[in-house]
DNA sequence: CGACGGGACGC
DNA sequence: CGACGGGACGC
């Protein structure tokens, strides 16, 4: 089982790490991602802004409330946490609140945490401001664009009009190229409106058509709401929520320590089940799996499998050792190594009742069966700083 | 070499 | 023509 992270996973892609904050500026190019800043506090002020509240968004699907709370407890104490979810269907809607006692720990989430990548999202972790409708409906969709123009020429093109909080331009999946549509969302709403005002209809410099400057359509009251009826029939394939659209090599940083300077290879963003056999055991985990819905709690019993010992799993989830991590390692480690693979529940770091140090290991435990054995594969043996970690299901062993 | 927590569970 | 990573201010 050793040795797996140093090889590409098939359906993987192996990255090196060096520092992800500085890989995180520089992967913003023509079809990146997020445009500005994180923590950019707006200028609207004549409410008070918050120093403790925070607003997180691009959560995946499957997150609970409770999911969060245990991340961003990691950082310090909270006063509350709220993930917003759909009101009929009860979905997440993918953002939330975390608001902290202490402004310095808010700060620290903002700078440990924003851009954390979880499954298929990297989430975004900044201030939130006063809630009001001055904010509200400030994206802009714009179309026909020029196929050359980049997010930074789009965010030049706006700024005039206001500040902005995202940019983004479309681009082929498979081709890479703009799609000549993209979004920029402005902190105000009358922002918003100034630049549709000024710009729609307007032809870029050098360009031969005009653009098209509008509102964007909210989401949550669009058409394609109704799912397929395969939606309701295949609920694994439904894990992550839907349909993911990543090639490889669209993720430009991943947020591990900078602690590392090993490369390691990352999970692609796709579902367990269409992950080839050879690379992950699938059948194994799937048989196992299968076995377990008749029979959930006598887990270890089925198998005679050295790879699930009976106390790994632990209430809705499975329970994962993890061995050798530095004395002064801490939470967000863990999440950060395993939030990738998949849902993660919750993460403990054992210190030292007297030093707080932590005594070299420490707990993960993940919702799916198959998730975690992909990390297990990949991550033990991993070399974390100058530490070789050793990654497994827990086991019943007590000290003597 | 070393190695598997802890708060809390409720009717 | 085109709608994102579905979902950015407390659903």
């Amino acid at each position: 089982m050793q040795g797996t992270n140093t090889t590409d996973i098939e359906s993987g892609f192996k990255v090196s790490v060096e520092s992800w904050m500085s890989g995180m500026m520089n992967g913003m190019e023509n079809c990146a991602q997020n445009g500005t800043a994180s923590s950019n506090s707006s200028q609207s002020g004549h409410i008070e802004e918050s120093k403790t509240n925070l607003i997180v968004n691009y959560l995946p699907q499957n997150m609970t409330q409770e999911e969060i709370r245990s991340l961003f407890s990691s950082i310090g104490e909270l006063e509350s946490c709220k993930l917003i979810r759909d009101k009929v269907t009860g979905q997440s809607l993918g953002y939330g609140f975390v608001n902290y006692v202490r402004q310095d720990d808010a700060e620290r989430a903002i700078n440990q945490l924003n851009g954390l990548r979880l499954q298929n999202k990297t989430i975004k972790v900044s201030y939130a401001r006063p809630s009001s409708e001055a904010i509200k409906g400030a994206n802009l969709y714009v179309s026909g664009l020029p196929k050359s123009m980049t997010q930074q020429d789009l965010e030049s093109m706006f700024r005039a009009y206001g500040s902005i909080i995202t940019s983004r331009i479309l681009c082929d999946n498979i081709t890479g190229l703009s799609k000549g549509v993209g979004f920029i969302r402005f902190d105000q709403r009358i922002e918003a409106e100034r630049a549709i005002q000024k710009l729609n209809g307007t032809i870029p410099e050098g360009a031969a058509e005009p653009i098209t400057v509008k509102f964007a359509n909210n989401p949550s009251n669009n058409n394609k709401a109704v799912p397929p009826l395969a939606a309701y029939l295949s609920p694994l394939t439904r894990r992550y929520g839907g349909p993911i659209h990543h090639p490889a090599g669209r993720f430009r940083y991943i947020p591990l320590s900078p602690l590392t300077r090993h490369s390691l290879v990352f999970p692609q963003v796709k579902t367990i089940d269409s992950l080839p056999e050879e690379t992950t055991g699938a059948n194994v985990a799937t048989d196992i799996k299968s076995k377990l819905v008749y029979s959930p709690s006598t887990g270890e019993n089925l198998l005679g499998n050295s790879l699930l010992p009976g106390s790994a799993l632990n209430g809705s989830g499975w329970c994962i050792f993890v061995y050798n991590l530095a004395p002064e390692t801490e939470e967000n480690i863990l999440w950060q190594l395993f939030g990738p693979f998949g849902a993660v529940q919750n993460v403990k770091v054992i210190r030292d009742l007297q030093t707080n140090k932590c005594k070299g290991f420490g707990f993960v435990t993940m919702t799916n069966y198959d998730e975690a054995v992909v990390a297990i594969q990949s991550l033990n043996g991993y070399t974390l700083g100058n530490r070789v970690l050793q990654v497994s299901f827990k086991t019943n062993k007590h000290k003597s």
